[in-house]
DNA sequence: GTGAAAGCGCTAACAA
DNA sequence: TTGTTAGCGCTTTCAC
């Protein structure tokens, strides 16, 4: 920076201020600076910068895993509704464990980031993670809640989206044949509510209980067949579990739709594509996303802690390539 | 840290030796140290200190597209092995663009980032950014390869991985029947080096150019029945292709295996679980990830650039669940 | 409109 | 072994 100030035959503070472009000045001057910069290929220290105003414009996102698509798809929307706003997004996964979240988090905390938001990995375990976070900087829950905390949350109504399903599964069979739900693990608020969704629907219908991926909804299916079911809609938690599923199904030599029809729920990412008539509930991840902006905007103030459930919406089953 | 250093009664340089722990000092000190930081409750600001020490034990990770689910089981594995070794990784997605690329690798060189491991976007157009990256900080390619820059690369060998698929696909099935290429753009190293594998094994076979995505697959069936074939091997550039097809092909009334077989590349995240007889190649992802970190220990020194391009193995079609 | 100077939180060199 | 001091790169008063 000093090379640069010399370069152009100014001060530091006339630098800084040239290049961060805040103050009024002399704009041939901001010309002459801008111009060393380049020509010397100066770029800002972020760090000095930060430590100077106390804050980053980064936002930090922690998943509990990247390599479930949903998660990816919402940091891939959350990153874009970011960057058109003047920040950067950085994703950190929690692999699944709640000490590597813990220590995610610190070193998010330690770098100083504008915001944190989380999809918290396990909604007892991760509150203590959510508590310290909070002394530090504006952070908003995503998709999944620890209710027992007092942090902003965003996220849809997944009960709601249940009974879009429901609706759907009984128009589409109104004989009413067996109908079993491939749940997630219930340590989440997300899977929990899908469940409890399912069961005001259908309080008789069977319910399994996994997690959050592909390798459960295969899995799934051998325990359904254990049961004797042999035709029937299944409702699954996650489009990931139904995608499971439906591999499942036709490794098993049954036929979609015509021996199960499977339904799941998300509607995004690498799921729109897959498999014919996979009819799913679609969460309006471009309008959480803005929620999320508008809340890191307005700093998460009060200790009056928004909750902004959004509305799902019911997405039919893809047809086949012409 | 003033605070904590008041608290326990020592200066602020005390604090920080006892709190790095890198010096040899009075045990009964530094746990006091240790107390009195958990006590107040003193994180450590990590700008600062990479501030003062000139670099951040953070490694930045920037891919095409988080979406595909390939790179993040490349994310994910990395942060694996990084973690276990004093680093932390963090994330960003170019989200297919090359300006926004290189506007994130900006942004993790203005944070002083430990290294930088870059999947580029772009053969040719990603250049200028690596080149400009790896003035300021050590920089490692990974998966895919922009020959033009001297910077170290790790990645599988294409050529070799079709190389086993096409045995397989001959051993199938010897009477030789059609066999069709889907491939991805050749705008990336990975993409051009699987279709030139393919084409030295199958010169006369059609193939088809597409992205690296699940909807390309699921168009390219459309193009394949549009040729007049009705049966065959579709060999797809990545499974997240294959995934496409097949979900073409289930949804266009062919039966699989009996119409047509499909194989794809990669062999990592979802697809380990999608649909019956996905064969594939399989990366391997966890040696890769260690010569990453061996490269990024090394701080990646010479202007002898490294290409490390290890072995992927075959990996049989997946049976239905039980 | 611009420069001088102070200081963000930390650690490394040096002195005690 | 511990304290003192300087300074990492930047921005922001406060004078001019």
């Amino acid at each position: 920076m000093k090379d640069v100030a010399a370069h152009a035959g100014v001060s530091a503070a006339t630098v800084s201020r040239a290049l961060s472009g805040g103050r009024a000045m002399n704009p041939e001057v901001q010309r002459r600076v801008q111009e060393s910069a380049r020509e010397l290929g100066y770029q800002v220290n972020l760090l000095g910068r930060a430590l100077r105003q106390q804050r980053l414009n980064i936002v930090g996102l922690m998943v509990p895993d990247l390599e479930n698509p949903f998660f990816a798809a919402l940091a891939e929307q959350l990153a874009r509704t970011l960057r058109g706003n003047g920040f950067e997004l950085l994703v950190s996964s929690a692999a699944g464990s709640v000490e590597i979240e813990a220590h995610g988090v610190q070193s998010f905390l330690g770098q100083q980031i504008h915001a944190l938001v989380i999809i918290p990995c396990d909604e007892l375990a991760s509150a203590d993670t959510l508590r310290l976070a909070r002394e530090r900087v504006p952070v908003v829950q995503y998709d999944r809640r620890v209710a027992a905390v007092d942090v902003p949350f965003v996220g849809c109504d997944n009960r709601a989206g249940m009974e879009l399903l429901a609706n759907h599964v009984r128009t589409a069979d109104p004989a009413g044949d067996q109908v079993v739900f491939v749940g997630a693990d219930a340590t989440s608020s997300s899977g929990r509510e899908r469940l409890e969704g399912f069961r005001r629907e259908f309080p008789n219908a069977p319910a399994l209980a996994g997690s959050f991926d592909v390798e459960w909804g295969y899995r799934a299916v051998g325990e359904i067949v254990a049961m004797g079911i042999e035709s029937g809609t299944i409702v699954a938690a996650a489009d990931v579990i139904a995608l499971g599923v439906l591999t499942g199904l036709i490794g098993a030599g049954f036929r979609v739709p015509q021996d199960f029809r499977v339904v799941g729920f998300d509607g995004i990412g690498i799921s729109q594509f897959v498999m014919p008539t996979l009819t799913t509930i679609r969460q309006p991840v471009e309008r959480m996303s803005d929620a999320i902006l508008e809340l890191i905007r307005e700093g998460v103030g009060g200790s009056e802690s928004a909750a902004i459930t959004l509305q799902p919406e019911f997405v039919s089953g893809a047809s086949s390539p012409s």
